[in-house]
DNA sequence: CCTAATACTTCGTCTATCGAAATATTCATA
DNA sequence: TATGAATATTTCGATAGACGAAGTATTAGG
């Protein structure tokens, strides 16, 4: 019976992550799909046009326009690669620091916000959990991955 | 230092949910706002308008688009209201009774998931701590809803 | 070399969103 | 009880974002 009451929170954080504006204080000057990006360019310091579209999961036309958009806006700038002139490295701007460090700053005022409501023990089993359920999540999507991999083949023989 | 950790598992999740086409296997017929929509007609029975608009945080005039997409995949249907000719209200058909159901069934069963890989004890506390954020989360929510409502009044004296 | 593969962009199209104005109905009040 | 304000919703036009197909440039392989 509390598989309902947990399908109830988790369909909220739902709604609050697909419309964050409501309950987090964002910088409207970017969307999430570029907030996104912003913070995976910060994490990885610098990132080639398709792992962007990649870790996204979207086709490398769309990834452009999205690029595009944060270059126009001053917060990410373009390189071509020099052994690879096919390549374009992209990295922050200065700006663009400060924008992710801000984002990140908010939301790490969330997680302190979390964390001081929480005990000692709690915030421990809830970082278990958190590495229990990540763990989960990524092998389902390791399984459908290959999953694809291996249909893509067979999906000739399908009659469609 | 478990800070920066938590921050990339949120950061995780939050890219999964605003793409879970990755990782969970929906229905493509809908997108995520026509999802929680359906959802939403679920857990309300019947529902009107302005409600969902509210419950989404869309303007009405894109919740009629929304409601509209469904009513033509044939999930939901609309009704005047006898008592006030000026409401519509929504519910949803057999079609969209059984696809709302599928998708809890899909949730319910990431739940489980979780939950399998749980002890007892970590199940109950998980609970709790969600029980915990969810509430600070929606004090929150609150907190911007009440400062929005008394600004307005002050909109007044604009010179429009 | 020359063809295939890779990395990316451009273009046209389509969908979703939103604000402003329009419509229809009910409420309030004088 | 007429009539102007308030409420509930839709329509319309504009705009942003996503995407597939085709195009460009560069590198790799035989």
């Amino acid at each position: 019976m509390e598989y309902n009451e947990l399908f109830d929170t988790l369909f909220d954080s739902f709604r609050k992550l697909l419309y964050p504006e409501e309950w987090i204080s964002i910088d409207l000057s970017v969307s999430k799909s570029e907030m996104l990006t912003l913070l995976q360019v910060d994490r990885n310091g610098e990132i080639i046009m398709s792992q962007i579209a990649d870790f996204i999961s979207i086709p490398m036309s769309t990834a452009t326009g999205l690029v595009e958009r944060l270059v126009k806006k001053g917060y990410l700038e373009r390189t071509r690669s020099d052994s690879d002139r096919r390549i374009v490295a992209i990295r922050l701007t200065d700006e663009g620091k400060m924008l992710a460090g801000r984002m990140k700053d908010t939301v790490n005022s969330y997680i302190r916000l979390v964390f001081d409501a929480l005990t000692e023990e709690e915030r421990k089993m809830l970082f278990g959990i958190f590495t229990k359920i990540s763990g989960i999540l990524s092998s389902r999507t390791e399984e459908r991955d290959t999953a694809k991999a291996e249909n893509t083949p067979l999906k000739k023989i399908e009659i469609e």
